[in-house]
RNA sequence: GGCGAGAUAGCUCAGUUGGCUAGAGCAUGCGGUUCAUACCCGCAGUGUCGAGGGUUCAAAUCCCCCUCUCGCUACCA
């Protein structure tokens, strides 16, 4: 049955290096999605593909000593080998770095420029050092700093800005009448709250401080925001023409019915992706989805570790299908899901091996042996049948219900309900009791075909989530895939095919030491790698690299006035997360300096420490409390911070220099 | 600080518009079974449903307040 037309999109992957399972995820729920709507009968494109441009790559890149084009292109097939292996069914795997891709970022950019939605200013007159802030003339108050209402001063950079005010109410308006536009709901209150209602501030829509960019064609000291190239994929994807001339396939698809990304990045795609598209005039996405994270229990994810988890090593260990069914069923709705190795294990042997695999493998092992494959309908029927072709019949449109909710992991729960329900029928019917009594067989062969069109309709409803499996069971079956619409209707396997006589072990069960040995061995394995790719030895820590600023003159430095000061009082400031305010001792002046570090220093720890304080630094007022320096201190990758001390004993006040 | 979500079994969670002894999966214990991959099936649990107060014949569910956790956001000199 032809449903119409489907168009899912997944994020696309930003290429600065190798994707992790968490990063995986996306991919697999969207394909997933795509082979259950495709089962549906809906005429469904899915695309896919990798986000290329930017000053990180740029950055990475050079580190490597390689052009960003063939860092991309490494990575980008790094990526497209994971799809692979991850059994994606993409229809289009598209590359911010294509060339029809660029022709069009740069097409529409010119249009938004010559429409008016973008502008060319500056930050001349609009910039707030001490905010560190970027403001428009709209956005000032009385002139002033709207954040701290202190004077704003000129600055010299020119940018393109996108005039998103415009379109604002258009949006709210949009959003209030399409309650499914942004998913889960409570992401919806986090955007109009947070960006919507406030008043929706200017984008700056391009940047000149790096070059690996699309360049912006009419002024080539730009090149175009990240954002509006990577969103504008989902169109250009399928043909979008900025000049009127879009393809077939963009007419017949667009609009998107799903954008299926995750919950960092709702706001790209709730806010100004539809501006963008109501700005070309085009229609808005119907959905987009911002799912949870799937994260590593416990310790921190780093290479240098070795503990990085990666689905090419999780399909190594365990197939394609297992993996794909553990992310699937790990991840709830709302809340992030967690995968660890031995999570994954109990899931596979529990799950898979003990009630999937177990039962295909019992089933035709007793249809080999009371009836050498042969699986008969006789008709000699008993009450206990009715339950299970109920609970089988129901399967489907109850796992539908869920997938419509993007319930995933509910979705994949009902379908091995189907399977635990077809064990349970085994130990009600007693084959085995049967077996031993000759005027039973016709009951037995009933209880075998009921079995083995459970297990049929199940595999069927097993497509979208595990594929080969799903096909697995089939050919053991001997059965044809079946019509999705067939798929509540009892008793279409054909009486008198044969079974396979030699059953295959669909998930052998895995013992916990054995994976743990072969994962030491992965990680050790991902160590090794880690340190041959950044030329360090096994004896050197951990390093990190920044973006550097640039020379400064001495003269410069020494503007600056550092001295040692000893915390002699320290408390938390109240209406603040993250601020502590210290009482700072500095020769024999004190000063009050507040920080942003409550969450690694406790007031208390704080008091008699003796610190690296920035002096001169003119004085603001944060949360309320006023400011009169800045505590020194070293940040790492994740944004721990560390206090910087005297390595001896200096009497407060001791200038650094 | 603003806005929002949440706190239920050892663990992960479900509980629709208030209504029968508060549920599922995993883990645990016991029992059954032998076709099968030492599997499967059944039974048993323990729960102050975060604390306190209120509305009601009746509250996990509605209202108030408190504590804690999480998300987005602002501050992070």
């Amino acid at each position: 049955m032809n449903r119409g037309k489907y168009y899912l999109t997944t994020a696309i992957a930003y290429t600065s290096g190798k994707p992790h399972i968490g990063n995986s995820y996306e991919i697999v729920m969207a394909d997933a999605i795509a082979r259950y709507k495709r089962q549906q009968g809906y005429d469904v494109f899915f695309q896919t593909g990798t986000d290329e441009h930017g000053q990180k790559i740029e950055e990475k890149a050079k580190a490597a000593g390689i052009s960003p084009k063939e860092f991309v292109d490494n990575v980008s097939n790094i990526i497209k080998d994971i799809c692979r292996i991850l059994n994606i069914s993409y229809d289009k795997f598209i590359r911010t770095t294509d060339a029809d891709h660029e022709r069009q970022i740069q097409k529409m950019f010119k249009r938004f420029y010559d429409q008016g939605d973008i502008y060319k200013g500056s930050y001349k007159g609009m910039y707030c050092t001490p905010c560190e802030s970027f403001w428009t003339e709209s956005q000032l108050v009385d002139g002033k700093c709207p954040d701290c209402g202190r004077e704003v001063t000129p600055a010299e950079e020119e940018a393109y800005f996108f005039k998103m005010s415009k379109y604002a109410d258009r949006l709210i308006e949009h959003i209030n009448t399409h309650p499914e536009f942004i998913q889960p709901v409570s992401r919806k209150n986090e955007m109009m709250n947070n960006f919507l209602l406030p008043g929706l501030q200017d984008l700056c829509v391009s940047r000149t401080s790096f070059k690996w960019g699309i360049p912006v064609d009419f002024d080539d000291k730009h090149v175009v925001y990240v954002w509006l190239d990577a969103l504008s994929n989902y169109i250009t994807g399928i043909g979008y023409d900025a000049d009127g001339n879009s393809s077939e396939l963009y007419k017949k698809f667009w609009p998107a019915d799903l954008h299926l990304i995750g919950k960092d990045i709702i706001r790209f795609h709730t806010i100004y992706w539809p501006i963008f598209l109501m700005a070309l005039g085009e229609p808005l996405p119907k959905q987009v989805f911002g799912h949870p994270w799937l994260l590593q229990g416990g310790e921190k994810m780093s290479k240098s570790r070795g503990n990085v988890i990666y689905a090419d090593d999780l399909a190594d260990m365990f197939g394609v299908d297992a993996v794909r069914y553990f992310v699937l069923h790990e991840m709830p709705y709302e809340n992030d899901g967690t995968i660890t190795w031995d999570l994954v294990v109990e899931r596979f042997n529990s799950d898979l091996a003990n009630i999937i695999g177990n039962l295909v493998n019992r089933t035709i092992s007793m249809s080999n042996k009371y009836f050498d494959g042969v699986v008969t309908k006789t008709g000699v029927k008993e009450d206990v049948d009715e339950d299970l072709k109920t609970v089988v019949c129901e399967t489907r449109d109850r796992a539908a219900q869920k997938m419509d909710e993007m319930r995933m992991a509910d979705a994949v729960s009902e379908v091995l309900a189907l399977f635990r329900r077809c064990n349970k029928y085994i130990d009600e019917t007693e084959p085995w009791v049967l077996a031993k009594d000759e005027a039973k067989k016709d009951r037995l062969s009933e209880v075998m075909y009921n079995l083995t069109e459970s297990i049929c309709i199940g595999a069927n409803l097993l497509i979208p989530y595990m594929p080969d499996t799903a096909m697995k069971i089939l050919e053991q079956l001997n059965a044809p895939v079946r019509d999705y619409d067939d798929l509540d209707k009892y008793g279409l396997y054909e009486s008198g095919a044969k079974v396979t006589d030699k059953p295959q072990i669909l998930f052998a069960r895995l013992d916990l030491k054995e994976v743990m040995a072969k994962v030491e061995e992965i990680q050790a394995a991902q160590r090794a790698e880690y340190e041959r790719e950044n030329g360090i030895t096994s004896e050197d820590e951990e390093v990190i690299d920044i973006e550097k600023k640039p020379e400064i003159s001495y003269d410069d430095f020494s503007k600056l006035q550092f001295r040692v000061g000893k915390i002699i009082k320290c408390e938390e400031v109240a209406k603040s997360k993250k601020l502590l305010c210290s009482q700072v001792k500095i020769g024999s002046e004190v000063k009050q300096i507040v920080s942003g570090i409550k969450q690694y220093y406790s007031a208390e720890e704080m008091v008699g420490k003796k610190v690296l304080v920035l002096t001169n630094l003119k004085p603001a007022t944060l949360a309320g409390v006023v400011s009169e320096g800045m505590l020194l201190c070293a940040e790492d990758a994740q944004g721990n911070l560390a206090l910087m001390v005297p390595e001896k004993d200096m009497p407060a006040g001791a200038e650094v220099c």
